[in-house]
Order: structure tokens, then C-alpha cells, then sequence
RNA sequence: GCCAGAAUAGCUCAGGGGUAGAGCAACGCUCUCGUAAAGCGUAGGUCGUGGGUUCAAAUCCCACUUCUGGCUCCA
């Protein structure tokens, strides 16, 4: 049900369109050359499979022993002498059982052999002594590889096929580009991103922590961090109610009964924690929203007249992650859905759906986050629900995807068992996109709860049921807006949106005032009254991001004003405090950055 | 959960069987300062937790916890 995708999408999606490009030839056969050194460094390795991919490549390997950085350093090295030699790549097509005798020492390329097709055309790819079985294509020549190009990155595990019943293989990543101009480039921006980390700035901001001896996976946010959730709450939640929802609250455990009801006892059990017993019944603590939700619909006899009814909650929620996968506030074990549902007729849904749509872009854009694509995912082979009605959803979701001009991927197929949905994944600054909105059909849960609904004519029917949510969870958001803005958040959202800073000590009786008089303009400021240098402070500020530093000194004093200095570096001498405050209060209202 | 690496002061990190180290931050003193770091000093640690080896463990070994990069999972 209501399975707010909770996915980092690293991954970029464009992996296909780059399949034709010589980018992707050069990456695929730095992975053979790759192959080719660790054989010669280890020739009892047995080599599985080395493909292209997003910026560089990989390849996976059964080695003796696990390797070290300092390995990969030789590997490096090897590799340049191989580039060098300037190797041709040739092309051999053979035949089943010449493939099977060539590769008889190697037991995943055999175990692909097998799984090729009877009509497949059987290739092998050969530079110096290297042979890999392989579709290509490949470069003309090694020399095509830039010795200063490439970098081996990092040694992971992974499971041969992507199976963890099977053995674990060691995988070594690596990025290679047309020029080392190219990779400095790569690097930089890999940099960029280590820089902008949410979880280092939220150390350095002071913003959230997780605590290891209070358990894994539970964020817990600091009063500026606490502060910009607030403020976005707020902002969500005013939002709602003028787009025609009410707010609900519901608990956070409920009886076996019904998690039973809604069958997540049975298909999500294993992201749910254990029971707790009270009063001889067991209780689960939710993994979500929407059998509460129900509850509260059910509570009533509902009419036609009612509908829609769109009922949101910033609801907390709980479920088992495994604890390799936790990262940061991208990936925890408890965190707050901006939930809500939609409870109408089926004549509503085309207008519901693309309310909601309008309504998601609308705050994504409020945030800064312009580029946006829509994912939709249509009916699986196993499915719930009339197909007449799995139609009409799919349809109405096509309908609102087009009527907002928003480019889209087709998942045919890829929708849940209980119905259709649209995910929205947005563009960072960096240009990584992440999957945050979703909007999902449920033909499940009025099912199992029996909600109805009596309509016009007088006989009982029953309504859609929409999920959806717009931001994701709050922790994810927040990392995602943390990155970014790399900690520089718009004026609207700074927890602290103002320091003055006294350019010595004895003007801080006047920094006092200039204090007094914004905080009573409802601004966020602080004063920083510490015996250091101002240079010292505008630093501490400028690292701090906060977007405005008000100088105060001699002739600030005199004239009753403040100099201004953003964050970005701009300054504004001598401004008179109503004029201060007037454009920071500007500046919350337009919602921009600085 | 699996593979690999890591955990030392509030933060960033060095050290690597024999008295625990630096920079920043904190605190104190001096300086009274105009747009990204003034100077000096003081304090701060059961070296993630528990066990083991050893005359001696932060250091070596084992288990656990947590983190990092991946894998897997996210019907």
C-alpha cells in the first residue's frame, strides 16, 4: 500500500541513452583493460562481468584474497602499460563450443555462455593477451585511453547476478574520460558533492544527529534544524488547507486487527517491528498512514456529497530497514510522511489527479527545484482491482502528466499489485535526481476495508483511493534540500536569517539595539558580542551561511543604521533599520535565496 | 543481512605493545579592532563496548555496536 517510494535515485537514467556513444565504448573497454592488469597480477582470478556506466565502470572479480587500496594502485599502473603498448581490440565471432573451450577456466563466463540464446551471435573481444566475451563495441586501440584519463575508485562487494544466495564477488570501480581535463573536472565535482554532504554540513550547522547508543536509523533534529522543519511544516500545512485539505492526526501503534486488515501483516511484515503486548493484545507501531486514515472515513456514513475528501498528515512512521542500507536522513528507520488521501468518486479522479499533480509542482518549485520528471508505472502481470478501474486511473494519470507538459518515463507494468502511480524524481543543484513525490491508485484498501461510499442513486459504491506524497519524508527532504543549497538555505528558511556583529567592543550596546528592534520585525538574529576581530566574526558567520551580517560600528551608530554584508559578498552601507528590516522581510516574502 | 574499511578530546585528524598528541572549538588574560581566522595561556581522553593474549594493550586476537563505500532489499 502506500509504499512511499523511499529510494535514492543516484542512479541517472541515462545509462540507455548513452549506450551508442563513444563515452561508453571508451568506459567499456577501460573496464577490459582493467580486467586484463588484474590478470596479469592475479592469474587464478576468475573475472565475472565489467560493464559501462553512469561517469566510469566496473568490474567484478573472484580474487585469492581481498584487495587493498594499495592494489588498486598497482592495478593503475599496470593498466597505463597496457594503454601504452597500444593494443588493438579485434573482434572474433565464434561458435558455442569454441567459446566454451576458451573460457573453460572461467566459470561465470561459461555460466553466461549458457544463458545465451540459441541465435545469438557469440563474440569475443581480444586486446593483447586479454579475450572477454562481449557484445561490444570496443574502441579501435588502447592507445585511445589517456594514461592520465582514468582512475580506479573504489572496491566494493557484490554478489555474482546480483544474488546474495551467491558467492560475493569484489568489484572494482572506475571513471575514465576523453581527456584528464575531463576527469580533473569529474573529481572536482565529486569533491563538490563530499563538500555539500548532509551529513557533514549537518554537523557544521549544527542542524541533526543520530545517536549509536539510542539505535540506528532515528534522527534527531537540533533547534535549527528543528527550526527550518517548522517553518516548512508551516508552509506545507497552510498550503493544504488552501488547496482544500484537512489536517488529521492519528496514533502511532494500532491492534493486529488492523494490520491484518490491511494485509500488511502479510506482505510487509518484514519491515515492521515486533508487536508489543497490552492488555493481552499485540499492537504493531506503524509502517503507515492509511489504515487510520480508513478509520476515520469509516467512522461516518459517507454520501456522494462529501467527496472528494483529501485528508493530510504529517505522519510518523517506523519500519525495519536493514542496517547496511542506512544512510544519513536519506535512509532511516522512523521518519514523518507528508502524507495524505484522496478519497473520491470515480468521476473525481481525473480532476483529483491532476490537482494533486499541479499542486506538487507548485511546491517543488517553491523550493527551488525546477527540473522535474514523472515516472508512471502501469498494471503488473499480478494485480487487485477491476481492470476497468486500473484504466480509467492510468488514463486520468496520463491525462494530468500531459496537461502539465511534464516530460515522463512509461513503466509498463512496473505499478504496484494494488495500483498505478506517478513518482516525481527532482534535479538537485548538482544535477543528481532524486525520487521524492509519489501519487499511487490503492484498489486494495477500500477492498479490505470496505469503504463505501452512497451515491446519488441511493445504492452503496465504492470510492478511489489515492496516496500521496508530496515531499516524501521530512528527514529525506531535508537532506536532499540541505545538499542543495549546500547549507546556504533561502532567506525564508535560514534558522538564523541575520547576525549583528559590532565592529568592537563598545558598540555593542548599540548591536543590542539594532537586535531588539528586528527581533521585534519577527527576524531571526542573533548578536555576536564575543571579544574577536570582526573579520573573525564575519567569518564564523560566512561559515555559519547566515544570509545576512549587519555591521555596526562608529558611523552606523551615529546615523542609527546598519552596513549590510551578504553571504554572497555584497554589501549595503549605512541602511536605516526600517529599511533593514523591510528588505529581509522582502526577501522572506518573494521566498528567495538571498 | 553480506563484502571491505573505519571508530583516539566537542570537531578534523596524527600516533601504533612500555607516561595520550596536534590544529580548530571551549575557558581565562592581553589587544579595542571596519568586511573570511589577533596574541599568550588553561582545561579537556577508561583511545566505541565487552572479552581474550601479554609482565604490560589505545596498539595484537575474538565478539558486539555504530559509521563509511558498495551489494542486496525497497511486494
Amino acid at each position: 500500500m502506500n509504499h512511499f517510494a523511499y529510494v535514492v535515485s543516484q542512479q541517472g537514467e541515462d545509462i540507455m541513452a548513452e549506450a551508442s556513444s563513444e563515452l561508453h565504448a571508451l568506459r567499456h573497454s577501460t573496464a577490459h583493460v582493467m580486467a586484463d592488469a588484474v590478470l596479469s597480477l592475479f592469474p587464478e582470478a576468475k573475472i565475472a562481468i565489467g560493464p559501462a556506466i553512469e561517469d566510469g565502470f566496473y568490474y567484478d572479480f573472484e580474487l585469492p584474497r581481498s584487495l587493498t587500496p594499495d592494489d588498486l594502485d598497482e592495478i593503475e599502473n599496470k593498466m597505463r602499460e597496457i594503454v601504452s603498448s597500444k593494443y588493438d581490440f579485434e573482434k572474433k565471432v565464434i561458435t558455442r563450443s569454441e567459446a566454451k573451450k576458451m573460457f573453460k577456466d572461467q566459470p561465470y563466463k561459461l555460466e553466461l555462455i549458457d544463458g545465451l540464446s540459441r541465435d545469438e551471435e557469440i563474440s569475443v573481444y581480444v586486446h593483447n593477451s586479454f579475450k572477454d566475451l562481449c557484445r561490444g563495441p570496443h574502441i579501435k586501440n588502447t592507445s585511445l585511453i589517456h594514461p592520465k584519463a582514468f582512475k580506479l575508485l573504489t572496491v566494493a562487494g557484490a554478489y555474482w547476478r546480483g544474488d546474495e544466495k551467491r558467492t560475493m564477488l569484489q568489484r572494482i570501480y572506475g571513471t575514465v574520460w576523453n581527456s584528464p581535463k575531463e576527469l580533473r573536472e569529474y573529481l572536482e565535482k565529486r569533491k563538490e558533492i563530499e563538500r555539500r554532504d548532509h551529513r557533514r554540513l549537518g554537523k557544521e550547522l549544527d542542524l541533526y544527529s543520530t545517536h549509536e547508543e539510542a539505535g540506528a536509523g532515528l534522527i534527531y533534529w537540533h533547534p535549527k534544524g528543528a527550526r527550518i522543519r517548522h517553518l516548512i511544516e508551516d508552509f506545507w500545512k497552510n498550503e493544504h488547507f488552501k488547496n482544500g485539505y484537512e489536517l488529521i492526526y492519528t496514533p502511532h501503534i494500532g491492534k493486529a486487527w488492523l494490520w491484518q486488515t490491511s494485509g500488511h501483516l502479510g506482505f510487509y511484515k518484514e519491515n515492521m517491528y515486533a508487536a508489543m503486548e497490552i492488555d493481552n493484545a499485540d499492537y504493531y507501531i506503524k509502517p503507515m498512514n492509511c489504515p487510520f486514515h480508513i478509520l476515520i472515513y469509516k467512522s461516518a456514513l459517507r454520501s456522494y456529497r462529501e467527496l472528494p475528501l483529501r485528508w493530510a498528515e504529517l505522519g510518523t512512521v517506523y519500519r525495519y530497514e536493514r542496517s547496511g542500507v542506512l544512510h544519513g536522513l536519506l535512509r532511516v528507520r522512523g521518519f514523518t510522511q507528508d502524507d495524505a488521501h484522496i478519497i473520491c468518486t470515480p468521476d473525481q479522479v481525473e480532476e483529483e489527479i491532476e490537482r494533486v499533480l499541479k499542486f506538487s509542482l507548485a511546491i517543488w518549485k517553491t523550493f527551488q527545484f525546477t527540473e522535474i520528471k514523472a515516472y508512471l508505472a502501469t498494471k503488473p502481470e499480478k494485480s487487485v482491482g477491476e481492470d476497468a478501474d486500473w484504466d480509467k486511473a492510468i488514463s486520468s494519470l496520463q491525462k494530468a502528466v500531459a496537461s502539465q507538459n511534464l516530460p515522463y518515463v512509461l513503466d509498463e507494468g512496473g505499478g504496484a499489485f494494488y495500483g498505478p502511480k506517478i513518482d516525481l524524481k527532482v534535479k538537485d543543484a548538482l544535477g543528481r535526481e532524486w525520487q521524492m513525490s509519489t501519487i499511487q491508485f490503492d484498489f486494495n484498501m477500500p477492498e479490505r476495508f470496505n469503504m463505501t461510499f452512497v451515491d446519488s442513486d441511493g445504492r452503496e459504491k465504492r470510492p478511489f483511493m489515492i496516496h500521496r506524497a508530496l515531499l516524501g519524508s521530512f528527514e529525506r527532504f531535508f537532506g536532499v534540500l540541505i545538499e542543495h543549497f549546500a547549507g546556504a538555505f533561502p532567506v525564508w528558511l535560514a534558522p538564523v536569517q541575520a547576525v549583528v556583529i559590532p565592529v568592537a567592543l563598545p558598540f555593542t550596546e548599540y548591536a543590542q539595539e539594532v537586535l531588539k528592534y528586528l527581533r521585534q520585525a519577527e527576524i531571526r538574529v542573533i548578536s555576536d558580542e564575543s571579544d574577536e576581530r570582526m573579520n573573525a566574526k564575519i567569518r564564523k558567520a560566512q561559515q555559519q551561511k547566515i544570509p545576512y551580517m549587519l555591521i555596526v560600528g562608529e558611523n552606523e551608530q551615529a546615523a542609527r543604521t546598519v552596513s549590510i554584508r551578504t553571504r554572497t559578498g555584497e554589501k549595503m552601507n549605512n541602511l536605516a533599520l526600517t529599511d533593514c528590516v523591510e528588505l529581509i522581510k522582502q526577501k522572506v516574502q518573494e521566498k528567495s535565496l538571498i
